[in-house]
DNA sequence: TAGATTGTTAATCGATTAACAATC
DNA sequence: TAGATTGTTAATCGATTAACAATC
């Protein structure tokens, strides 16, 4: 098999921006750019913009710049958007129904299929047309679904019981929306939102300001 | 005036991460720790932990390590934790109602005095127990209380317009929930959430992990 | 005092930027 | 062909890590 060479997560974290700009672009109707141009648009250097898509192949052409919608196919392809992942949103609070009501992921390749909670008001109910069904079912319907990503919005104190629940059922994706730092053994990835930690650096950002 | 060290973004980000772990400490009842144990806790390096901590002053003790209570409230004021933020949440959807409901700002210092809507079904109702108004009384309100901070929920194609007039009306934070990347110049400052930027990311390590 | 651990300087590493030959 | 702009190598910059003298 041949050496790849390893992608710097620096890289990784740049890929959707890009993916964002390329999609105003075909909607602007714009059909190549040149790297420059687009650095001017983003705010980074064109050379860091050659550098970082030169990480997965050249996809652009010399003395020409580079096809917006071939370079736009290309970085969905890299970030999976061209995938369907299959997932599930564990607590049926706030931030899960913010979540189920969010379209623009279905958009993105990630499908919804049901939310689970505890709370029996809610389980039987739909949100945004997903069923809210019970925690105790959440074996089963792993069986009978093959589930990618779990979304969790539950109170902190059960994060790590709900992550490691999850894990051991074969999620090998989690989205951790509480302010606990999920750190797993058992090879799931995890992405921690830590939603104030934003809003604190704005705090600091603001007073700094003067 | 002295000579202020110019600290690096890379740094400021790490501090809310710092708050979140002496806050734990607290919770155990931990009274001093090293740079060495909060580094195993935290996984990064103790060097790290001691750089990080002394572009501030010198928070802790040779051969004794840093009083966690100290530490934390040092922490909290270079964040701001100690002072008070006043927030409005623009748009009274999903996410609008999420935030409203999400009760640890008011402990990290943000105060949310209203949310804003242009639905008249909305208006006059309350989410938490705070009032929805009018997007038309916006200005007034602003005139009779001092808003720091924005929090934008609103629909994509309203974004820039509604970032320009809470700009133009004095309001110097934004935290941008939109896909948009804001850019302003008006000497505001943008905190961007992008929200499924990091959902894109799992995806990408999940397809990689292979 | 001896041991521990910081504060801080120096070394390393990685990421960004600059430069330019290749080539469309 | 001449002009433009990439792909890629080399230089720079900044951030992380290592090391150790200072000192509690």
């Amino acid at each position: 098999m041949p050496e790849e060479k390893k992608i710097s997560m620096a890289v990784i974290r740049r890929l959707p921006r890009y993916f964002r700009y390329l999609q105003d672009l075909i909607k602007l109707d714009i059909k190549r750019i040149s790297s420059r141009e687009l650095s001017e648009r983003m705010g980074i250097t064109a050379s860091q913009i050659r550098q970082d898509l030169n990480c997965f192949g050249g996809f652009g052409q010399q003395g020409y710049g580079y096809n917006v919608e071939f370079l736009f196919n290309e970085i969905s392809k890299i970030l999976g958007v061209d995938k369907r992942f299959s997932c599930v949103i564990i607590g049926a609070g706030n931030m899960g129904t913010a979540l189920a009501n969010y379209e623009n992921f279905k958009k993105r390749g990630f499908d919804i299929l049901a939310v689970f909670d505890v709370n029996p008001d809610k389980i039987g109910s739909k949100v945004n047309g997903i069923d809210i069904l019970s925690m105790d079912s959440l074996e089963d319907f792993t069986k009978n679904n093959k589930v990618d990503i779990a979304m969790l919005t539950v109170p902190n104190r059960y994060v790590t019981e709900v992550a490691e629940r999850v894990t051991s059922i074969g999620i090998k994706g989690i989205w951790n929306f509480s302010p606990l730092e999920l750190r797993l053994e058992n090879g799931a990835v995890v992405e921690n939102v830590h939603l104030s930690d934003g809003l604190m650096v704005l705090g600091y950002r603001l007073r700094s300001m003067g």
